[in-house]
DNA sequence: CTGTATCCGGAGTGATACTG
DNA sequence: CAGTATCACTCCGGATACAG
């Protein structure tokens, strides 16, 4: 797991870059940030919210955040099954700061579209109007 | 380019994984930081600072940094060579979200060193007095 | 519906040697 | 001092099929 890499001895490792490993993956902010406006998904919205993520991914990826202690996994013992996701007290606290990267991420996007249209081709980077507004 | 990697049309970016792509790099939240502690610094005192951190990682790191206008490269036509790094304008707009960050690692680790000591060898979490103090 | 299992290609990373 | 070049390797992440 990409969170619980080895790590020799030697490697100083500062605060800043131990939660970069803990939130780092490539899908764990975005779950963490629309688990917190809709306060409670289900495996299936978030698959249709995240649509370029596969299943294993999804899994992998709330695995960790589990682990990690940032989400908490609530099990229904249902036919058919049903499991809900929400942040923990944890994961809560982290939230004031992707909305900090949001803000910023979306006034980046917005700069570069004034300047340099072109570039948006490269990035390809559109907001998901869907989820994030 | 770990940033400039291609995306399909399909793909739907939010801002906040727009944003993780621009820092979201192994050294560059730790880099941002220091020369925000430092304000200035040479290539040579970036490597003593991040010891984990290769020549070539470290240059590839400083390239996308300043590709993406997050920090300013100073070159001094000198023998020997000088070159100094500091934050740009848009690279100081993270230092918010970086500093909280860190305060939550920190409080992190130290959650974990009174619950688990013996996690502390599987994360080898420890903090870099020298710089983050 | 909510996942697991398996295979596999390629980006990301490291070690080492070399340069202006 | 401040990098570049090259090679080798790990392992992240995607595709697909299957399962309880």
């Amino acid at each position: 797991m990409k969170n619980d890499q080895k790590v020799t001895e030697a490697t100083q490792l500062c605060a800043v870059d131990y939660a970069f490993k803990r939130i780092g993956g490539k899908y764990k902010a975005r779950i963490l940030w629309y688990l917190d406006m809709k306060r409670v998904l289900r495996y299936g919205e978030l698959s249709r919210t995240l649509p370029d993520i596969t299943t294993k991914m999804l899994t992998q990826t709330l695995r960790e955040l589990e682990d990690d202690k940032l989400i908490i996994r609530k099990m229904y013992h249902e036919v058919p099954p049903k499991v809900e996701y929400s942040l923990s007290e944890t994961g809560k606290e982290l939230i004031p700061f992707i909305a900090h990267l949001h803000r910023w991420g979306k006034k980046q996007i917005e700069k570069e579209a004034l300047t340099n249209p072109a570039k948006q081709d490269e990035r390809t980077a559109q907001v998901c109007n869907s989820v994030c507004g």
